[in-house]
DNA sequence: CTCTTGATAGCACGACTGTGCTACTTTCTC
DNA sequence: GAGAAAGTAGCACAGTCGTGCTATCAAGAG
């Protein structure tokens, strides 16, 4: 049953990537407003028509482009998460995997600040930011907790109000990082951030 | 030549506050784009014409109504400095008006996330941000000097580090605060905050 | 009074929007 | 071969947009 027949070049998830992808590049351009079909239509050098099979509304494109934003992420920290060396330096850069530290994470974290900006408003898109909010807090008490258990953090911390504040330095970080590049380049925020993870182990 | 003659009910600057606010009323319920000249007209109670007659263009309103945002958090800013009481936990009260603590100040955050992430592609709001962070940014590294100043903070700190991890910490709760209420009220903002301020002074 | 000017009101235009819809092409199954 | 289906193309519609523009109204200056 599938695949019947078709000018099947690519299997559908792949051409709804690359469709997503001219999303971003439209929104990085002219910013989330000036993603309209026809734009992005044009950016991926394909028709309306053939956008809309793929997207029944522009709704759904936003909320896929956003969902791949997070699933490219998630899964780039998941690769330096399972690599090899030391547990504690290698945390740090999951963390740093969500900073704007190169082009392409400076693309997704500029698409992310538009579309979190965006989700004030949207509640689809929200649905999908809360969740991958509450999945990186997650994430940052965790790391704490990690930290605190291998002796390199102080065993009083709280933990949970911890977890809240790398959290916090994080996106402060991106958010900086994407909007005032030349004020906090990347060397720079990698700094701030490994200086915070080391505050937590230097100590009273 | 002031005032030749007209149905002048409040002075000029008066009047584009208002209208001004009413952007913020709409930004808020519909966002960005929801804040054509139409709408924000309809939500300041007046017509298309005289709106224009105050903003040229809908770039100077939206220009106009993030200028505001600014000037109204620093005034609160100033005028705790400017308060009795002890200096460092007044230099945390200033530091608190830039957190969505309250209504007022979570319009103000929303308004000024909305714009921030348009910024992205609007050279004019940019500048407007920039000069914004630029203020505030030295504003936190003044705080960490002063801290060492006053010794409640370690005087070995790097101080620029510092102030740009202070300066992360303060927008990444504003953007939790504001994107996900519920996860961080604003107690536990405030207690975040605090506790960033008083690991600064604990210490090796 | 008239004249001037600040302020308001809103129509008109062209451009752009999302989406419904049909027509067409390509490739598979039978 | 015929038929079906996946995918592409883009027109048509109703609507919204920003802004140019003119008309009107209120009130102080002369």
């Amino acid at each position: 049953m599938l695949s019947r027949g078709v000018p099947r070049i690519v299997d559908a998830d792949q051409r709804r990537r690359e469709l997503a992808e001219a999303v971003w590049r439209v929104i990085r351009r002219d910013g989330v407003p000036g993603a309209s079909v026809r734009t992005v239509a044009r950016e991926a050098g394909t028709s309306m028509g053939a956008l809309r099979h793929w997207f029944a509304t522009q709704d759904e494109l936003l909320h896929f482009a956003m969902t791949l934003v997070m699933e490219r992420a998630r899964a780039r920290a998941e690769a330096v998460a399972a690599s090899g060396g030391p547990l504690v330096p290698r945390l740090l850069r999951v963390l740093e995997e969500t900073l704007p530290l190169d082009d392409e994470r400076r693309a997704e974290t500029e698409v992310w600040l538009a579309l979190t900006a965006r989700a004030l408003v949207d509640p689809r898109l929200a649905e999908l930011r809360d969740r991958s909010a509450a999945e990186l807090h997650g994430f940052c008490t965790q790391v704490v907790q990690v930290l605190v258990a291998e002796g390199a953090a102080r065993a009083e911390l709280d933990v949970g109000l911890e977890g809240e504040r790398l959290y916090a330095v994080l996106d402060g970080l991106a958010v900086h990082a994407v909007t005032r590049p030349s004020a906090l380049p990347p060397d720079r925020a990698r700094e701030v951030l490994a200086a915070h993870l080391a505050a937590l182990r230097d100590t009273p």
